[in-house]
DNA sequence: ATGATAACAGTTTTT
DNA sequence: CTGTTATCAT
């Protein structure tokens, strides 16, 4: 351990020996978080001598988690209890399965995902929009308000409806004891908010708290912290103001900013040294994070001195800027770097379509970072809900998704129908179609459908036989019973999906070997909080959105796609400080070199829009600070531009506003003076 | 009950 | 230009 200590330079080691008391670890990009923070926590145990049953170290995915896990175990010589190491939300969902009781609610409540969210607000207000619903509710739960006070709050109509929504939508879930992401934060705090002996009690228990990632924590988080920490105040954060890139879902970077505000006597430690890039990625990066004004005051200083220029390119348009960058690539591979130490970001998804062709006639072989999750796909879900099911006949909710799954006939009407009669007679529906005869099933449904019910209630209560018998078989069962796999071989596009349902069935079958005690429900629980993030190294490069990016680190690096309206990226609710930090996260992820790109135009949205190259450049001092005559080139006077408010105009005169370019535009009579970002040429 | 067409919207994403 | 969802015939 002591050795261990000594890899450390003086100011990680001061964070490590800081015990007791607040203290914010400010990480700067590639300053050795992982290292430091996992290596107090070792230190913790193995020096302090804290039992590792009093610390709680809390991360935002799971891939964190496990990382810091792997690393701070390798350091500790002792074996015994492993630390609790987990995310927000698993933490969450542990605590209420020992405390839920006391919200008077039964353990054996279900956690939802956004996409059953989304399903059971339609269905209360099919007219309102469902994600701006989905969101809203998400905003109440993390600002603590009740439906009550969400409506009280609420001064737009619309609005109004939304609270009422909410408010059905939470009776709904007390309903169907169900559970939602977020209530497995907001409800943690309420029962500690509520419980005061609870609280002392929690708090007492894990007298060294450690968070990661504290830049991305929402109001409800800090909340929950300081519950937490309610009893002593031994809370260690880290985080990067500048990688804070999460506002728009809720993060507050005031959080971090304000540390010492919240917590009282704080220590601040700076990390400042970068281990990771050379000298020249670092000046850029650190240039262009200067010009924001809400944040601590960091730089990165260089441990790496030499290192090549970082390199702007410019293309006509988005199959020249792809063809370019391939054209790199192609000759970095060719002098020996390894394809998995290439990648290339951009600030939105829609970015990867041209790169993807680009790349595809270069022949380099490309893995796409992100996208739709392995759990989130039906068919997947679908196994989810067999096995929800399995474990509960009774959870309605599931029984619903895979009734007419493989298709068995069973439609919107019957399944509306079986619910209203079910509810009827106070059963589940599962209770109802075992109980009722096919007489009675025959009133409901058609005749072959009573049918089919039967059976298929007969083929559950086996399944959840085979689930008490064997766990290991059990998806083999599965398999026999509903020939899921098989209907979606019979599929002309089902490859793809029987290759994930195999998947499953071997992740699951994993699953039970290594973790024979595990139930079926700590399966589940465990899927629908995982991402499965497959790490793979091989052959191919990487491109993924710079968001994806966060955390990762490429020898050498692309980024593309800067220019004005793109990245930055401008429109409702943004936040320029915001994209100049994903800026900053992005060029942070090189180590040896950096290449910029920027395009004349670009087709986005069915159209071709002239654009100019981003004023990142100018910042991070890679161009001349002052707009040169050809970025004006973009607009000219007599041009037809569209605004998205205001419609079609004709630009009548151009003038400077600082960094950017003001057009006067005429709109059919109605003059108004316009940002040049918030327009595009017709 | 299910498949085909029209209308529509369209940052960033984890749990 | 995409992919997704609502609606309408069958």
């Amino acid at each position: 351990m002591e050795n261990r200590l000594k890899e450390l330079n003086d100011t990680q080691q001061e964070a490590v020996r800081h015990i007791d008391g607040p203290l914010l670890i400010l990480a700067g990009a590639g300053s050795g978080k992982t290292k430091t923070i996992t290596t107090r926590l070792a230190y913790l145990l193995d020096v302090v001598g804290v039992p590792s049953s009093s610390t709680l170290t809390l991360t935002f995915t799971n891939k964190a988690a496990k990382e810091m896990r792997e690393r701070a175990l390798s350091m500790i010589s002792k074996d015994g209890h492993p630390p609790l190491l987990c995310t927000f939300h698993k933490f969450g969902l542990l605590f209420l399965k020992f405390n839920i009781h006391l919200l008077n609610r039964k353990s054996n409540f279900v956690v939802i995902d956004s996409d059953d969210k989304k399903r059971i607000l339609k269905r209360i207000n099919p007219d309102l929009p469902t994600p701006l619903v989905a969101s809203e509710i998400s905003r109440y739960k993390n600002s603590l308000l009740n439906p009550d006070e969400a409506l009280q709050q609420a001064e737009l109509r619309e609005y109004q409806k939304i609270a009422k929504v909410y408010a059905e939508y939470e009776a709904y879930l007390v309903e169907n004891n169900l559970v939602d992401f977020d209530d497995l934060l907001a409800l943690t705090y309420r029962l500690l908010d509520e419980n005061d002996d609870l609280c002392k009690l929690t708090s007492d228990r894990y007298r060294y708290i450690m968070i990661d990632e504290y830049q991305d924590t929402n109001e409800l988080q800090l909340r929950l912290i300081k519950k937490l920490c309610c009893s002593h105040s031994n809370i260690c954060v880290v985080g990067d103001d500048d990688q804070s890139i999460y506002g728009w879902r809720g993060a507050n970077i005031r959080n971090i900013v304000e540390f010492a505000k919240d917590f009282n006597d704080a220590k601040v430690i700076k990390l400042e040294y970068n281990y990771r890039s050379k000298a020249p990625i670092l000046s850029v990066a650190n240039a262009l994070i200067e010009h924001n004004r809400t944040r601590v005051g960091k730089k990165l200083l260089c441990t790496k001195e030499g290192g090549e220029a970082v390199v702007m390119l410019s293309g006509a348009d988005e199959s020249e800027e792809s063809q370019k960058i391939a054209f790199k690539i192609k000759e970095l591979i060719d002098s020996g770097v390894s394809p998995s130490e290439c990648a290339i970001l951009y600030r939105i998804n829609a970015l990867s379509r041209s790169l993807e062709e680009g790349l595809n006639r270069a022949n380099i072989p490309y893995r796409l970072v992100g996208g739709l999750r392995f759990y989130d796909r039906a068919e997947i879900k679908d196994l989810i809900g067999y096995l929800r099911v399995a474990i509960n006949p009774h959870d309605n909710y599931s029984l619903k998704r895979i009734i007419n799954r493989p298709k068995r006939g069973i439609g919107k009407m019957s399944i509306e129908k079986l619910e209203l009669e079910a509810i009827r007679s106070a059963k589940s529906i599962y209770e109802y179609i075992k109980s009722a005869s096919i007489g009675e099933l025959e009133l409901l449904v058609r005749k072959k459908n009573s049918q089919t019910l039967k059976k298929f209630i007969k083929q559950l209560d086996e399944l959840q036989d085979a689930s008490l018998r064997s766990l290991y078989s059990l998806v083999d069962k599965l398999d026999d019973l509903f020939g899921i796999r098989a209907s979606f071989e019979a599929m002309p596009d089902g490859a793809d999906r029987v290759q994930n349902i195999d998947e499953f069935y071997g992740l699951f079958r994993d699953f039970v070997k290594q973790r024979p005690e595990a139930t079926l429900d700590d399966f589940l629980n465990e899927a629908l909080l995982s991402s499965a993030q497959d790490e793979v190294e091989g052959q191919s490069i990487y491109i993924m959105s710079i968001h994806a990016s966060k955390g990762l680190e490429f020898d050498h690096l692309f980024v593309i796609g800067l220019e004005e309206g793109f990245l930055p990226l401008v429109g409702e609710g943004s936040d320029l400080e915001e994209e100049r930090r994903l800026g900053y996260v992005s060029f942070t992820r090189a180590k040896e070199t950096l290449t910029l790109s920027h395009v004349q135009s670009r087709y986005y949205k069915g159209r071709r829009t002239e654009l100019m190259k981003s004023r990142f450049f100018g910042e991070a001092g890679l161009c001349e600070a002052s707009l040169k005559v050809e970025k004006v080139t973009a607009f000219k006077k007599g041009d037809l531009v569209r605004h998205k408010i205001f419609g079609a105009g004709r630009v009548t005169g151009i003038s400077r506003a600082g960094r950017e370019f003001k057009l006067n535009i005429n709109f059919g009579g109605n003059r108004r003076e316009i940002l040049a970002s918030f327009v595009e040429r017709l």
